[in-house]
DNA sequence: TACGGCCAACTTTTT
DNA sequence: GTTGGCCGTA
């Protein structure tokens, strides 16, 4: 696309942004405003207008996928190589650095990324190491106060003595965490952006360096920020170079991770002359969806302020389908479902959102059930795979011999006959020695320390470990991981497996190999290194048969950034949607900003529905609509199922289309009326099958569960 | 060392 | 109701 070509693309507030003179700049994107559009075309801008060369930029996103998408849009508009650009996540960025600064961040040349688990697993061994009891300190407990503590920037030598004897003991651990990451050459997620951050504030000619490259930086997401990556910026910027920030206030979803929306207020405040462009005009939903989403976002106080339009026709109205349970809730909707289906819709176009993971399972066998294809997205992603950090593990040790947690995962995975007993001695001499496992085990075997049995399974991982290492020393990397696989045992262990699982973990190993071999194409200095920190960095998909056209499940949180012709939240209930855990005034306004992206998702037809009553923890409870429902003004919503009055159900609203509402035929019963029955009680009818003497009448009970009654024998009354 | 049974936990999760 | 983690026994 030619330079006059992308300005045209553009409507007015976008120009604006676009071409805006060189300064600070905040852009206020609404949903479904064109965000990415602007960010790609501004940099093109200043590429075309000001003297700089892409080696003076650097765009900022917080996820794999987004750096991505604006590395190819950036490809299409530009005919310029990028490679010099700095492209990516912070995280990305944040490695980058520390890879290249390795020695000044005072880090091992080969230090290794660790994930949520590699940490979990770390603290889990402190705590043991402490004595501390695991019911009155959970790990958990300890993995999020360091994480906090890191996020804000916040070293443990740096926490103050506060007397209160919580934050000294986690405050102990989080040191101890230091102290053994540091060990083993390892770096969590947290660590990449504050050792990074650190780097710059201790040598003030590296800082000058990257200030005096990045003359502009331009940041997407920005009310997903936290405090140090926040610094991060400040820092990087320095006096001279201009700031970016793209964001939306009412789409911050991440408070609870540590996302401060403040620091939209502060990046006015603190980058002077500061102009802000609001993108309100929608190119993704109809005017009724919008409308509905406005009136649920005003709600919250502390807004920038920012109301999306649309040129779009009206559109459907919202339908909000009242069910009885979660089972018809799922029946609902995947009938629906099928309905668009045979319209013409492909699967892929229809998403269903829900609150939390744990509503999925009703939604699957529905859809199981009728035989449409899906796939959920989040879970468990591909490098996080057991098997796959098993194989990853070998590769870590391998290339350091000083990764105690990689020594633990796998010194008995396969099972080499080495159990607790053995290592709580090799543990506790390493300690003494302040050695790694490693090498504690190679000292204590030259001590003759352990059993015969003993002695001979961990010289023979020793001796696995130094011999795999030469072995592999001359082979590509897809070669090097197969051989690791095959020497290791890990293959035949699996392989031996003849399950349905295990079949699926020899597939992922070999998925491992493939995902090598891709890899070396795209990179070339140390090879091993970077595809491990490829693995921890960017996890991969959750499933492999992505390519199927298929319904598509998610979180509303996962969703967020996504968009698709046909949307249907479920669970809108009051405790499940705002969530039980989030009443309070300012989680409830995260909340609700979460239903508001939720909404917005939603291009031509959004579908709101909840149940009655619903399975909690296996408890049946009666439930009252979400207050959001009651936020979205009357004339945009049609609404079906059983409208609830307190407790019970009472009336029923017809809808033509669906056979919920219609008779079931010769027995002047409906579908969602109240009956009786001889020995069950009081019921309602949920669905039914057949017809004649064969139709048969689904009916939940108040005391009895869910049942199929024969209705010419059931002799329901109303 | 491995498996089975018992108990408690249980929102969301870009990297 | 389901899952993960821990402990006790073959």
């Amino acid at each position: 696309m030619s330079h006059i070509e992308y300005l045209n693309a553009l409507n007015p507030k976008q120009r604006e942004a676009v071409a805006a003179a060189p300064g600070h700049q905040l852009v206020l994107a609404g949903a479904g405003s064109g965000k990415t559009r602007v960010l790609v075309s501004r940099i093109a801008w200043l590429l075309q207008h000001e003297p700089i060369t892409p080696a003076n930029i650097l765009a900022v996103t917080f996820t794999n996928k987004a750096a991505r998408e604006m590395r190819e849009r950036l490809g299409d508009i530009l005919q310029l190589p990028l490679h010099s650009m700095w492209v990516g996540t912070f995280h990305g960025l944040a490695h980058r650095l520390l890879r290249a600064h390795w020695q000044e961040a005072d880090l091992p040349q080969q230090f290794q990324i660790i994930d949520s688990e590699d940490q979990s697993r770390i603290i889990k061994r402190i705590h043991k190491a402490m004595g501390l009891d695991t019911e009155k300190w959970p790990p958990r407990q300890s993995q999020w106060f360091i994480n906090g503590k890191k996020d804000e920037g916040v070293r443990a030598g740096n926490i103050q003595d506060s007397g209160d004897y919580l934050v000294e003991k986690l405050t102990k651990v989080y040191r101890e965490y230091e102290r053994v990451c540091q060990q083993n050459g390892l770096v969590d997620f947290a660590e990449l952006l504050l050792r990074s951050h650190e780097l710059w504030l201790k040598d003030a000619t590296l800082l000058a360096h990257y200030q005096d490259r990045f003359k502009y930086i331009l940041v997407d997401e920005f009310q997903d920020t936290n405090s140090i990556q926040y610094a991060w910026l400040k820092m990087l910027a320095g006096k001279n170079a201009f700031l970016t920030a793209v964001g939306d206030d009412d789409q911050s979803i991440y408070g609870w991770r540590g996302a401060k929306i403040e620091n939209i207020h502060r990046f006015t405040r603190e980058f002077s002359n500061t102009t802000t462009v609001r993108l309100e005009q929608n190119y993704r939903s109809t005017k009724n969806i919008l409308s509905a989403a406005n009136s649920v976002i005003e709600n919250n106080c502390n807004r920038l302020g920012k109301e999306l339009w649309t040129e779009d026709k009206a559109g459907d109205l919202i339908t909000v389908y009242a069910a009885y349970n979660e089972v018809d809730e799922a029946k609902y909707i995947i009938d629906s479902v099928s309905e668009h289906l045979r319209n013409g819709v492909a699967r892929s176009e229809a998403a269903i959102l829900y609150r939390s993971n744990a509503q999925s399972r009703v939604l699957e066998e529905q859809l199981l059930l009728q035989g449409i294809p899906y796939r959920i997205y989040g879970g468990m992603k591909f490098f996080e795979r057991a098997e796959i950090k098993d194989a990853l593990a070998y590769l870590r040790l391998l290339m350091n011999r000083d990764n105690d947690i990689s020594f633990e995962r796998i010194v008995n995975t396969p099972a080499r006959s080495i159990g607790n007993v053995t290592l709580t001695k090799v543990r506790e001499y390493a300690r003494g020695e302040d050695s790694s496992l490693f090498a504690a085990t190679r000292q204590m075997l030259r001590n003759n320390s352990f059993s015969g049995r003993a002695t001979n399974a961990l010289s023979g991982f020793i001796q696995l470990m130094e011999d795999v290492a030469e072995e592999i020393a001359d082979l590509t990397l897809p070669e090097a991981i197969a051989h690791v696989l095959h020497r290791s045992g890990l293959r035949e262990f699996f392989n031996n497996d003849k399950s349905e699982k295990g079949k699926a973990r020899v597939e992922n190993l070999n998925e491992l190999i493939s995902a090598a071999r891709q890899f070396e194409v795209e990179e070339n200095d140390d090879l091993v290194t970077a595809f491990l920190s490829h693995a921890a960095l960017e996890a991969g998909e959750g499933q492999a048969d992505a390519s199927e056209d298929s319904v598509q499940l998610m979180t509303l949180h996962s969703a967020k950034g996504l968009e698709f012709p046909i949307v249907f939240i479920a669970g809108m209930e009051a405790g499940l949607f705002p969530h039980q855990m989030s009443l309070d005034e300012e989680k409830l306004e995260e909340e609700r900003r979460l239903c508001y992206v939720g909404m917005t998702r939603a291009r031509q037809k959004l579908y709101l529905t909840y149940a009655n009553s619903r399975r909690v923890y296996g408890i049946e409870n009666y439930r009252q609509p979400s207050r959001f429902l009651r936020e979205i003004p009357k004339e945009l919503i049609e609404s079906y199922g059983a409208v609830t009055q307190i407790t019970r159900p009472t009336t029923f609203v017809e809808k033509p289309s669906y056979n919920v509402a219609s008779e079931i035929a010769d027995t002047g019963l409906k579908v969602g009326q109240q009956v009786q029955h001889k020995k069950f009680g009081e019921g309602v009818i949920l669905n039914y099958e057949g017809s004649g003497s064969h139709t048969r009448i689904q009916v939940q009970f108040a005391r009895h569960g869910t049942k199929w009654l024969v209705a010419a024998y059931a002799n329901l009354s109303a």
